[in-house]
DNA sequence: GCATTTTTGATTTACGTACATCAAAAATTC
DNA sequence: GAATTTTTGATGTACGTAAATCAAAAATGC
């Protein structure tokens, strides 16, 4: 039976009560009598039950996810997944406030993670946009103990808790790669689209494929980047122009959000197939092209589990708790034609 | 404020006593009341406080791994993984078993499971082969209300409530599509190097692979299957062999363990990097082998993913919930040297 | 050694649910 | 309508921890 309470205060030959104030160092304990008591916990392998604890406070975790608004599927299905979080609230002892600030709008955002504060919650996930003031919302809010989570997109400079997220590097190196072998000997230079470098994981991205592409396709012209601040209908104009303005196109990774408008562009111009495309995120609209093969590769982060890691993250953070970092790391999934999941995401 | 027993209670205007005869599902309740109970759940919205529940139940969940021996590291890091868990067991309110069987040995797999059995668990997580007696031996489980999950390798013909491992058709087909890319224009037979054909994940990924090199690569020669039972040293034999054979071997898919015969093999010959490699699993050594390019692409599962999830499942089915099927999805991983985590895996 | 401060003990209530018991009320049977 | 069965209420204890109060004991200062 695993030990409680009673068991080190009979150990440590102590009361209750100072076992209690030990364990959640209130004072008035002396240092031989804490001794006492922390051997009997090591010696018991005393560990707290964090359910009878939480049950005992009556905890409840207040939380603010701050969300872009916007058109694209991937940032709706985000929404989707923190509002399937906030159905889980009753279970999850959570109670979450969802703010929406316009796109890659570095000012609405600092004003919001203002509002956030004024909240006073234990914890805020947001997805952030790499700007001073931004930096200088989210220190605000650490300095008040509130922990906070950067969601998709991380704020290297400040002193978030937790990015949860996935290495953009490294899924900018890997749609390199891939890019790279599936060019094969095909001639011709290949395009990036963002959807903006204001935000760091599409600036990540950018240097992870191209440092992939110097190495595996060296020589290969890259063409300045456009930026398509993940609208489909900027994106199709976009990608549009790029066909028409190189007859020769072999590749274009889109990187950002808008896959519909790179797949109508593509489409649309008749020589879609010819293109080597990889883009980012399995919707509806993606999985269709690449399984028509229109697009060859899609990078994926799935964003319900970016959701929950960044919960459970702010939980743990909010009690002072560590967490276990493997379980946390978000994984980058590639989908070819041949891997897709059987239910349609 | 989350709605409690007490408000249920007021609400429908009946005891405590009574609306925990409704919750429990306990005898001696008119139909009427009933519904007034359980109207008064709906519009309160009512969820039991699982860990209350399980704190006044003082639950225990006493689970069975059964894993095979052998020297291969992946099956190492799955019992790492089941021993981290077991680590945890106080936290987490279980008291986890190991039981060790020789590998690809069916009857002692199935005496194992009956062993299994007469402890008397509240779940099984077992590491399958796919054979008549093992089928025979899970029902039996089942029968008894013990809640099994395969993990890695699944029994598709058995009772079994849960596959916690990756769908490895799509794994085989995914190693199959990189392949053909990958090898261009190279002329040659492919080879295929299985663990046993006696367990089903290695079965489905050879029916995954052929089928998507006879899309991608058609007209690709692919040797007959070799089966070097997931050792090391037989594995380096094989390859070897195969090595001696073909002088024009294009291709290698190793699609069970042993990879560290397979890199041997490979870098013996001298010709190691012109032979495109795909493996199973990130290890020291396969991870080693990508970053060298000896091994071209690696797709891995996550051993700790596999058992958390087998463990959340078997708690669930115990206590008779649904599970997040979303959530217990287990991912393939594809690594290409680009895209590998910093983290030494 | 006395007064003062600090440390410790004993005890109680609470969290939300499970489970048991016994009495009271209501419904059913004949 | 009396006897019986079924249904409901009232109440208490338990799970393991948190948190508070008040009294008792021990350590400290001078």
């Amino acid at each position: 039976m695993r030990p409680t309470v009673h068991d080190i205060a009979a150990k440590a030959g102590v009361s209750l009560a100072t076992v209690d104030r030990v364990l959640n160092n209130r004072p008035g304990v002396r240092g031989v009598t804490r001794d006492k008591v922390e051997r009997a916990i090591e010696t018991l392998g005393y560990v707290r039950d964090v359910a009878a604890a939480n049950l005992a406070k009556s905890r409840s975790y207040p939380l603010v996810f701050i969300l872009p608004e916007g058109d694209n599927t991937f940032m709706r299905g985000l929404a989707a997944e923190v509002e399937a979080a906030k159905a889980r609230s009753a279970i999850e002892r959570t109670a979450i406030t969802i703010l929406s600030v316009p796109a890659f709008d570095r000012v609405a955002l600092a004003r919001a993670l203002g509002e956030a504060r004024a909240l006073g919650p234990a914890g805020v996930a947001v997805v952030a946009i790499d700007a001073p003031e931004v930096v200088a919302a989210v220190d605000a809010l650490r300095s008040d103990g509130i922990a906070v989570v950067t969601l998709v997109s991380d704020l290297p400079g400040s002193t978030r808790d937790h990015f949860a997220g996935v290495d953009n590097v490294a899924a900018g190196r890997t749609a390199g790669a891939l890019m790279g072998r599936f060019l094969g000997g095909r001639d011709g230079p290949v395009a990036i689209v963002a959807g903006s470098m204001l935000v760091r994981d599409h600036r990540d991205r950018v240097e992870g494929f191209s440092a992939a592409m110097a190495e595996s396709a060296a020589g290969r012209q890259l063409l300045p980047i456009v930026e398509g601040h993940d609208d489909p209908a900027e994106v199709e104009r976009l990608v549009g122009g790029l066909m028409a303005d190189h007859a020769d196109l072999a590749g274009i990774y889109n990187l950002g959000a808008g896959n519909r408008g790179l797949i109508a562009a593509l489409e649309a111009s008749g020589r879609g197939k010819d293109v080597c495309a990889v883009a980012h995120e399995l919707t509806p609209h993606s999985r269709a092209a690449l399984t028509s093969g229109t697009i060859d590769a899609l990078l994926n982060q799935d964003a319900g589990h970016e959701v929950r890691s960044a919960i459970r993250v702010l939980k743990a953070r909010a009690d002072g708790l560590a967490v276990i970092s493997a379980q946390e790391r978000i994984r980058i999934e590639i989908f070819l034609k041949d891997n897709l999941p059987v239910d349609p995401a």
